[in-house]
DNA sequence: TGGATATTTTACTATATAAGCAAATACGCA
DNA sequence: TGCGTATTTGCTTATATAGTAAAATATCCA
């Protein structure tokens, strides 16, 4: 509500970078690319999308900054662009270990 | 495609922990819990939102696992769970000032 | 018990997102 | 130039999500 307008673009700026990841085709294709960079031809396979469905979800992880592509001859190849994520899955992973540990505790 | 379904809904959960903090709103809760466990009332002020939906983008958070909550005679606080998500918090914001900063490269 | 406050749930509507197919574009090569 | 491959775009449909208002639940206090 009173807030700036410029703080207010910043957080939705950073819940789009967000967004963008929180999708298993695009986290998929992501974490595929923690291996070096690769074609969208690869890419399609790997995650077994459709091409088109694989093409748009990168579109979506290049506008929010996390990948880049590059055009050589017929391929396009993408490559993460931002490293510090890496730490930043792990902690996530660190979430869901924790919830599954409280899950469990409510069980026993 | 060829994944073990352990992997794949491991994926999906990662998944879901990302696209719960997708949301303006939600990164708005989130970011103001990191100044201490707050109460529903506090938070649907300080957001600006009606309290319905902050209610809801709680329990989002809080299905997560991002999130706690403790009632507390008739008001209910929640606080954050898993601090390490404030380095991916500078690490999204990192990824920002990247892509700000080759836009403006490209105008230049 | 009954009234007031805090919170969640429900129901409804509007909007956004995803998947799939077909068409369009871009590039390389004969 | 014209064909074949790689990729993107547009369109359509199905599904998911967000916001709002009203009702339901829970807790406190007189």
């Amino acid at each position: 509500m009173h807030m700036p307008r410029d703080e207010r673009l910043f957080i939705e700026e950073k819940a789009r970078v967000l967004k963008a990841l929180g999708h298993p085709t695009r986290l998929r294709l992501f974490e595929e690319l923690r291996n070096g960079e690769r074609c969208v031809c690869d890419l399609a396979t790997t995650v077994g999308a459709g091409f088109p469905a694989v093409s748009k979800h990168l579109s979506v992880l290049k506008q929010a900054g996390l990948v880049d592509d590059d055009k050589r001859g017929q391929q396009v190849f993408y490559k993460i662009r931002v490293p510090c994520i890496f730490q930043f899955i792990n902690c996530i992973e660190a979430v869901i270990e924790n919830r599954v540990r409280s899950d469990a505790a409510l069980v026993a």
